[in-house]
DNA sequence: ATGGCTTAAAGTGTATACACTCGCTCCCAA
DNA sequence: TTGGGAGCGAGTGTATACACTTTAAGCCAT
């Protein structure tokens, strides 16, 4: 496979030579993709592979390549090349752990500065994620139920909180994928419901609860027993 | 300054030619100079220059610079180039915001798991801790009063908070850096102290009390009044 | 037939070349 | 004297070339 010519020229305004940082554009194909569950984990990305489906050159695969190991997504090995990163059961772990520490402490101070407005909004996002559910829409309810979580970060006016927030979102996201989740999506649509319910009547200990339970009980429906692990992670060879 | 030759050859074992990811090296020096003070926020960084400095090509550094623009520490402006970042005042409070929030938490549960062997391994810190300070070594001093809120992650067994917080705490001496802080390392140390006591007796809520009041007065001894700071950021033209 | 060595193909790691942009200086006109 | 624009230099953005490493296939010997 070859690489088709192109001297990346100025374009007056082409379809979309490069719209805003090529590599940006790159990153998030990608991520979507593996959020989405287009790519399966484990998957190898071959650089020139990527760089002939973008018609960009290596060198700036390469910068989204790298972008994407520091969030984790992707596993650089020396010499070896990318590829869709793997979570382990102990890393999933402590995903989850964190984001209960993070997400609690959230919810508690939201209470205190929450305002009607915003609650108003957050119904709203409610009423969009039974939407998508109602659609059976997968790619649209997963990134509606994810988004939910930023949202409320963005509302404590923290955009570094958000940032935060958002890369283990992604993360989280990969490893439902890996350890597939029996965790029904309407069940979490129900808990954010509770959640929001709890942040309208100011009540930060049961917000707190409320967001850790959800947390916790996604965590503990995947399928991550000590032993099937192991063997799913010795029985794959690769891809 | 022309670019000495260097046509990277493997090199039995000379000095050290690549120690081990070319790029990592990079990354660690530039990190530990805007720590350590030898690098003012707003510095311009030159590729080029950074390079001769390396001896590496222009790649690797820009490699580098991604990386710590991913962290933060450097500010990237599209065909401008690379400078050390400025954090503006909000992003100071977030960031405080977020490690209260995080090691709160992190305090709480370190109360319920904490073994007698780690109270030892603290207090040995804390002991080294204050030796930095009668020596009156100042990069030591801040690595170690920085290292105290690692390693009470890493004692979670948790390394993805570890990480997070390791990233935080970068962050927080740029800030600390920026905004002369005129807390005192004697009084951050003190303080150390008094979370390491209510740990050890098992007090949950006294040790998240202390660890947040702690991040709480480093933060509102950092001089980010809504004025100065304005003034400061409007007068410096660039370095 | 099987195990180990040789060698070719594919892919990554780094360097360099070239295209473009931004900022500055210098010159000219008002 | 001052404002504005052309030209130039420095520096970034991307592509390509080349070196080295890994993987896999093929061959020979046992």
């Amino acid at each position: 496979m070859v690489r088709t010519r192109m001297p990346l020229r100025i374009s007056p305004d082409a379809v979309k030579p490069v719209p805003a940082g090529a590599t940006e554009r790159i990153v998030g194909s990608i991520t979507a993709a593996i959020v989405e569950r287009r790519l399966m984990p484990g998957t190898k990305l071959s650089e020139q592979k990527i760089a002939d489906i973008f018609e960009v050159s290596r060198t700036l695969v390469r910068q989204a390549l790298h972008q994407l190991s520091r969030d984790r997504l992707v596993t650089l090995e020396p010499a070896r090349g990318a590829s869709v990163a793997v979570p382990s059961v102990d890393e999933a772990k402590q995903v989850f752990q964190v984001r209960a520490m993070l997400e609690g402490a959230l919810a508690r101070q939201l209470c205190a500065r929450i305002t009607d407005s915003q609650i108003v909004e957050l119904r709203a996002h409610l009423r969009d994620e039974v939407a998508a559910l109602s659609r059976t829409d997968v790619p649209g309810r997963t990134r509606l139920l994810a988004d939910f979580h930023v949202v409320l970060a963005r509302m404590l006016g923290n955009e570094v909180l958000a940032q935060l927030l958002s890369d283990l979102l992604s993360r989280s996201s990969l490893i439902a994928l890996m350890y597939q989740s029996s965790h029904s999506a309407a069940q979490s649509q129900q808990e954010h419901v509770l959640i929001v319910d709890a942040l309208e009547k100011r009540d930060a200990r049961a917000a707190a609860r409320l967001m850790e339970h959800h947390i916790f009980a996604v965590e503990h429906n995947l399928r991550l027993g000590p032993h099937s692990t192991d063997l799913f992670a010795a029985l794959r060879p690769q891809g």
